[in-house]
RNA sequence: GCUCCGGUAGUAUAGCCCGGUCAAGUAUUCCGGCCUUUCGAGCCGGAGACGCGGGUUCAAAUCCCGCCCGGAGCACCA
């Protein structure tokens, strides 16, 4: 059923959430298969978002394959780093698009290398020698250089004479004939391969071994079709790479697979250029590729935000061929949604002030939900006991809170009692209990601010999205909270807890 | 400059191919109310858009032309 029916399975789906517009052609192929092709050169951001999901939530759909590969090609200029490689497999990882399959390009160059002779041999391509400079004249003017009509056999002694390293840098590179009259100069005869100074420039992979790279459009091209790519979907930037590539195909007797190019997908005041965070990162000027001011996938990872949330939001995107400015605050809203029904409550005070209440004659027992519809879920309990002799509790309560907290106030802590403010300090604030049910609040329509037990805390910091710190003080219970626990600080917002070792320390989500 | 895309509310998206049911739907945002021991969530209500100008037509967001604006490509990068 589901081999056979992939679009009834697909359809289902419609009713329930929003549904990605059905794959050109579909049923023309036995089974869909995608790709995400990153170069290993940055780690991931939301960026690259909208390739991998729409790649992956396709084949999903039809129940196709997944393809991850690097296209490591370019030692010199996009140099890989090895590092990345694994960043990026645990980026996919996190984001719940693994790949089905996995290839690295550079442990394919005989693959490569191979084509280029086969099309060498059939007068498909040929080695120009020409200096760049002469070649872009002649292309200009639709002319062939004085390589393009040499025999085949001349190309493919000049070829072995390529690969092994008789020619520097920029003296041979290998063509692909397209039409010379082609509209676009920058269809015409494309670069397939060129020579890189293998010792200069050594592939942290596979070292020195080649003196001769494939370029962008003759790897990829080789591979989407050798790999049994039926849909490539890729940023349109690529689009004149169709038009380029299509001309090998021809020459290889191969079908062009369906293309989808969509739009770029910006999110606003976040720095999505690789070479920018690369650059940022080394510099120290960010703490790391998580830093919480990066859209990197780990930075969003450290601060909270779920895989589900980008997944949503890309797929709600769409893959239209306009580019997309999308706010943060778009996000944060699919991410609240996934968030609020899961996560704990707990008090986190930021910038703390001593709140003393006096008048109390017993001692109270508070009991918070850990989550306020799901009261199954337990509690957290603090007994808040008078000194004996004034009968005074001191508190925790945030400065945040202080426009509520003028003198004459009546203000009610959450889950506790209701307070009248008499006196506003600096650093103190003094009050006298009023009442304690909930009711009387209500009545008077009392602010509900939160707060800690002095003694009852652990001092917590929150690393906000600007890269600025809260300082703070949570309850006592949120001890007991680990690693990777995403939880609400109540009216301060959704955080992800990333350490704890006597001081608590948190990365802010959003509100 | 040349080649090619695209322009629906603050943001994103549906509709455009096969004109009317679109006085434009949805999500978010913002405002108001309800509810609620969070300024969260939920519920109800409200605000807010077809880039501009022509044309075709009984009828245009949808078709045609021009303009304007935005983006991408024009590497021996990916």
């Amino acid at each position: 059923m589901e081999e056979n029916w992939p679009e009834a399975l697909a359809r289902e789906k419609v009713e329930e959430e929003k549904r990605l517009p059905p794959l050109p052609n579909a049923g023309n192929y036995p089974q869909i298969v995608t790709r995400f092709s990153p170069n290993p050169d940055c780690v991931l951001h939301l960026g690259s978002a909208r390739a991998i999901v729409l790649c992956h939530e396709y084949a999903h759909i039809y129940n196709g394959k997944f393809i991850l590969r690097f296209e490591d090609t370019d030692p010199k200029l996009k140099k890989p780093v090895l590092e990345f490689y694994d960043r990026i497999r645990e980026d996919l990882a996190w984001l719940e698009c693994k790949p089905d399959e996995e290839y690295i390009q550079s442990d394919r160059i005989p693959i490569y290398y191979e084509y280029a002779e086969k099309l060498l041999k059939k007068g498909n391509a040929y080695v120009c020698t020409c200096q760049p400079q002469n070649f872009r004249e002649k292309i200009l003017a639709k002319k062939p250089c004085q390589c393009r009509n040499l025999p085949p056999e001349e190309h493919l002694e000049r070829w072995h004479r390529m690969i092994m390293g008789g020619y520097k840098e920029g003296e041979a590179v290998v063509r692909i004939k397209t039409d010379l009259a082609h509209p676009n100069p920058a269809v015409r005869d494309w670069p397939a391969l060129r020579v890189i100074d293998a010792e200069k420039f050594p592939h942290p992979r596979v070292g020195s071994k080649y003196h001769v790279w494939p370029l962008y459009n003759f790897a990829c091209g080789l591979d989407d079709h050798l790999m049994g790519v039926t849909h490539i979907i890729r940023g349109k930037e690529h689009l004149t790479n169709m038009v380029r590539q299509e001309y090998m195909y021809q020459h290889l007797g191969w079908r062009y697979p369906e293309a989808i190019h969509y739009g770029r997908l910006k999110i606003k005041g976040a720095y999505l250029s690789k070479s920018k965070i690369v650059q940022g990162v080394r510099e120290g000027f960010y703490m790391g590729w998580d830093d919480p001011r990066l859209a990197t996938f780990a930075a969003l990872r450290k601060r909270g935000i779920t895989p589900a949330a980008i997944k949503k939001l890309i797929v709600d995107v769409g893959p239209k061929t306009s580019d997309v400015v999308l706010s943060w605050e778009n996000l944060y809203a699919y991410n609240r949604k996934i968030l609020d029904p899961k996560v704990n409550r707990y008090f986190f005070v930021q910038n703390p002030i001593q709140l003393s209440v006096r008048g109390i004659l017993k001692a109270f027992t508070a009991r918070l939900r850990l989550h306020p519809e799901h009261p199954e879920r337990g509690f957290r309990e603090y007994v808040i006991k008078p000194t004996e002799k004034d009968g005074t509790v001191l508190l925790w309560v945030s400065k945040m809170d202080l426009k509520a907290l003028a003198v004459g106030k009546i203000v009610r802590l959450m889950e506790l009692f209701n307070i009248r403010v008499d006196k506003v300090e600096a650093y103190s604030i003094e009050a006298s209990f009023l009442s304690e049910p909930y009711e009387d609040a209500r009545k008077v329509e009392a602010p509900l601010i939160h707060w800690v037990p002095i003694g009852a805390d652990v001092p917590c910091q929150v690393i906000m999205p600007n890269a600025t710190i809260a300082e703070g003080i949570a309850e006592k219970a949120s001890r007991d909270l680990k690693p990777n626990d995403i939880v609400q600080f109540e009216r301060f917002g959704f955080v992800r807890i990333d350490g704890i070792n006597g001081k608590l320390v948190a990365y802010y989500a959003h509100k």
